[in-house]
DNA sequence: TTAACATACATACAGATTGTATGTAAAGGT
DNA sequence: ACCTTTACATACAATCTGTATGTATGTTAA
């Protein structure tokens, strides 16, 4: 069979990035060796270097994705609350949802920003998740009276404390407990 | 000269910890070589080895030291605040500034959490720094009649937005925006 | 259509790293 | 003084990463 190259690329972009996927999810970045991910996928470590500049490269290529879909996941769940509370909450919730995804906080949580970096990790987030929370909070704001100066502030503090609330989540707490405490903050930075 | 075992063993376990510790801090975990430490401190690997299991025990012994003197200094700095909140605030600029020693950051939320996980690194915070900060809220539910039945989702999710406020503040954005910030918070869970 | 080139991938190699095995010297107990 | 244990150094084997090189497949233009 003839395939174009640019098809080529991307079905082995996308076998490389899923294989990756997986064993870092499984072991983690650091004890996840090349040739094993090039063993799942089916091909060599040749094909991994041609496109990808080094392990580290295919490691952001699978945190970009999935920064994505996290990204998407939420915006595709907050398609309309009644309120700017109930629409930051409603997006609280879906965060969790897609970081329930198993192996997600490993990710975007632990490994990304030790390997990538916190500034690069700060640059994806504000590019996705973060979004829907900054204008969300900015409505509150809005509606309660509150000037809007410490907005990325409060945005960048929240946004900690949902990941948190998610790791722990992970590790065996209650999610209703965190979502009510994350209620009480949202309500206290609310008031005027 | 002659030295006691125990006295040798003391002195090259500080002697690599140490080297190890400025290593990681300048190049992070995965890109410090053990031959790189043991170079740095005098001596050969055969030490490292003798007195940690692998390069991942040393790592965890520079953690557990780091996040001893981060507890230690906020202790000794919040001596005696006026009110509950007073006591939180101060510890907050507390812990600032004791994460403002160049490279805290990186091993204790970047680095240790991906290489020690973060089940070990949450033990180690509520072993040392979240527990001054649980009691000053504890203190702040109790004054303002608050149950305290979410107290520990609140340390937890408060502990986490101040670590991002350090990353943040090494970063480069205002300290004094994220301590206003962090205020606000803090007065807002506070309500009855 | 085919010669010329670029892209996709495989194989081979060099350097470096980790952990272990082994050897030696110094300390501790009897 | 002898024997055991601990402290450390040296030597070795098994990786792993990135690069260099080789081959096949796709692309372009005469």
């Amino acid at each position: 069979m003839r395939r174009s190259n640019s098809e080529r690329t991307e079905t082995m972009r996308g076998a490389l990035i899923r294989a990756a996927r997986g064993l870092f999810i499984e072991k983690g970045y650091a004890d996840t060796a090349t040739p094993e991910i090039v063993n799942a996928a089916g091909v060599t470590r040749g094909a991994l270097y041609h496109h990808f500049v080094d392990k580290k490269a295919l490691f952001a290529a699978v945190i970009a994705d999935e920064a994505r879909k996290v990204s998407e996941e939420i915006e595709s769940a907050s398609a309309a609350s009644a309120t700017a509370r109930d629409a930051i909450l409603d997006g609280t919730r879906a965060y969790f949802d897609a970081l329930a995804v198993p192996g997600r906080t490993r990710l975007l949580l632990l490994d990304g920003p030790a390997v990538l970096g916190s500034d690069a990790m700060r640059e994806l987030d504000e590019e996705y998740s973060e979004a829907s929370l900054k204008a969300g909070l900015r409505e509150l704001f809005a509606a309660s009276g509150k000037a809007p100066d410490l907005l990325d502030v409060f945005t960048d503090l929240l946004a900690a404390a949902f990941d948190r609330a998610a790791l722990a989540i992970e590790a065996g707490a209650s999610r209703q407990d965190y979502e009510r405490a994350i209620a009480v903050l949202i309500d206290g930075i609310s008031v005027k």
